[in-house]
RNA sequence: GCGCCCGUAGCUCAGGGGAUAGAGUGAUGGCCUCCGAAGCCAUAGGUCGCGCGUUCGAUUCGCGCCGGGCGCGCCA
């Protein structure tokens, strides 16, 4: 049923408000949907609402309105429940018209140009190249290439960027440690640094480093770059394994090399919120909401890291990005204020600022990660891991993406690997394209029988047409009634940045598809039935495609 | 101690003012001479952490507790 049903209805009890209260508003009218299909298509709980204002008993107050609405031919029945709800029916005609729109808009179902091509930058993962990317970083590019896709989907112009945060002490440690292993490889006394990277890959490095033709590691710039190349190569095959793709890459050395971060730092001294005490230079993030105020420079000379990270979302915004959104684990929370502060402050004598709320951040928690029954703590600089690519390796790149969308991101959530691994088969995303292979199943079938083998696929042009008003059972209304919910959905998850929603939802289509397959033939011998049925099935395998599409996760025809 | 987030079925999680709170998984019992059983149907399982408010109506909103996570660096 489609969000045209929706607003008719709207339209309906709005004029029958007015004439039963024409001093009350009818933008009050607001229709929701059942829990229990005995309760019809939709109810209103309007009259419960205005009871008070209008001093009226609300059960009179919701008989005179139904009492009142106009004439339609969508519209069934209008009754009144006990307690004052107007509970509303639509005429099947109303629900089968979605399967037509469906048919004719294909791939372009579900999607809106609301945002009319306005630009959005999606930064997600930025992860050091100080290591391989863990489950974490998976459920970061899951989250961030699904909410880029939901975007597209309602107008934007998504760029998606990673930012390589390659300058700084980090870096630096890398470097040192890699070296130190260089060190014990060739029996030259070595210290490995207080705080380096213990991870096995370093080793790996270290070897290879030797292999490309150096004879010792003294050269730690030499070393270092070696180092990130490596590691930024890694994390390409890791992404590109989760099938997540990037249109640009920031390095933050080159704010460094351009003058950006000096320029910043001028803008917030010159706005007056910089002061130096005890040998540095703080911004006065106080100003801002923050509880205390933050180094930016520190005695050394070098700067913290939100220095630069100020100056690159200067850059966003100076690059036409009046809108930005960041994927971000939540125990980086802190940088939020920070970040915001930031830029207020540096543009805080500018005609046009930027809105505070700028950049918007979809802060996920960190996922517990449970090997042999018990929990795996993830630290970088131990060196213990779960990485993605070992994950996609058990579980295959859809069950990964599929399962990391599946709850939502400020939820902490428990990724048991023995699962992933032993009881595949059981994950949910197999659930949904089982569905989908089972209608395409279905439709060979068919194509096969009515004689139309070897030739181009004709299902779409047979059964755009077909009359659908056979579609009259329980199952295939609520289907249809589903089917329509889609758009709305996309919404929603896009407006909330919450790509989960797409994935329940996407569940239940299935859930409920499969109960139909298996209470109802499609390929029954009456004409009329079956193409009716066939062309739901259509509808719905279309549905199906368009909501996996944004999510990542591959349509198989068969499995 | 302060800030942000989270407490919903045995377990993993949806729902986020509306009627009898849902799904997956696990348990039990059914369904393939018939389009794919990676599926379906049925049964079982709950003081929605606790208390007080707001409301016609609170699992949902507010406040206070209790329990858990993260943050509170001249680390990132």
């Amino acid at each position: 049923m489609s969000a045209e049903v929706k607003s008719h209805l709207t339209e309906l009890l709005t004029r029958a408000l007015a004439k039963v209260a024409p001093q009350q508003p009818g933008s009050l009218i607001s229709l929701e949907r059942p829990k229990q299909s005995q309760h019809g298509d939709f109810s209103c709980p309007a009259a419960m609402q205005l009871a008070r204002a209008l001093k009226r008993n609300p059960r009179e107050l919701a008989l005179e309105l139904v009492a009142a609405l106009p004439p339609s031919e969508w519209l069934e029945r209008a009754e009144v429940a006990g307690n004052g709800f107007i509970n509303l029916r639509v005429r099947p005609a109303a629900k089968q018209h979605i399967v037509r729109t469906i048919l004719a808009e294909t791939d372009r179902y579900g999607r809106s140009e609301s945002a009319g091509g306005k630009p959005v930058i999606v930064e997600f993962v930025s992860a050091n190249p100080t290591g391989p990317l863990h489950v974490g970083h998976g459920r970061n590019a899951a989250l961030g290439d699904a909410i880029g896709a939901l975007l597209q989907a309602q107008g934007w112009r998504v760029t998606r960027e990673f930012y390589y945060n390659d300058a700084g002490a980090q870096i630096r440690n890398l470097g040192l440690s890699v070296q130190a292993r260089i060190r014990e490889k060739l029996g030259v006394p070595a210290e490995f640094p207080a705080d380096g990277y213990h991870g096995n890959y370093v080793r790996e490095i270290a070897e290879k480093y030797l292999r490309a033709g150096n004879a010792e590691g003294e050269d730690l710039e030499a070393v270092t770059r070696f180092a990130v190349a490596e590691l930024r190569r890694e994390q390409d095959l890791d992404l590109q394994a989760l099938g997540v793709r990037f249109d640009s890459y920031f390095l933050e050395s080159s704010l460094y090399t351009d003058g950006r971060v000096q320029k910043t730092v001028q803008a917030l001294i010159d706005a007056g919120k910089a002061f130096e005490q005890d040998g540095a230079l703080w911004l006065k993030t106080t100003e801002y909401g923050d509880d205390k105020d933050r180094v930016m420079r520190k005695s050394d000379g070098t700067y913290t890291y939100f220095v630069p990270d100020i100056a690159y979302h200067l850059t966003k915004w100076e690059r036409g990005f009046t809108r930005a959104v960041n994927i971000q684990g939540s125990d980086h929370h802190s940088t939020v204020t920070r970040v915001r502060a930031g830029l207020q402050a540096a543009t805080s004598k500018w005609q046009r600022g930027i809105p505070q709320g700028y950049p918007e951040y979809v802060l996920y928690k960190m996922l517990t990660v449970m090997k042999g029954g018990e929990e795996m703590k993830i630290s970088k600089r131990a060196g213990s891991y779960v990485t993605v690519r070992e994950l996609i390796d058990e579980a295959g790149r859809d069950a990964v993406r599929f399962f990391l969308l599946s709850r939502k991101a400020d939820a902490e959530f428990v990724f048991d690997i023995d699962l992933a691994k032993s009881q595949s088969e059981e994950n949910p995303v197999y659930y949904v394209q089982y569905a989908h292979a089972r209608i395409c199943s279905v439709l060979e079938q068919w194509r096969t029988q009515s004689g139309d083998q070897g030739r181009a696929f004709p299902v779409a042009g047979a059964l755009n047409a077909a009359d659908l008003a056979p579609l009259s059972g329980a199952r295939e209304l609520a289907l249809l009634q589903r089917l329509g919910e889609y758009a709305e959905i996309l919404e929603n998850a896009e407006a909330e940045l919450a790509p989960h929603q797409l994935v329940f939802y996407l569940r239940e289509l299935a859930g409920e598809f499969h109960s139909y397959y298996n209470a109802e033939r499609i390929l029954v011998s009456e004409a009329p039935l079956r193409s009716a049925r066939l062309a739901l099935c259509l509808a719905v395998r279309q549905v199906l495609r368009n909501g996996l599409s944004l999510l990542g996760v591959s349509q198989p025809d068969k499995m």
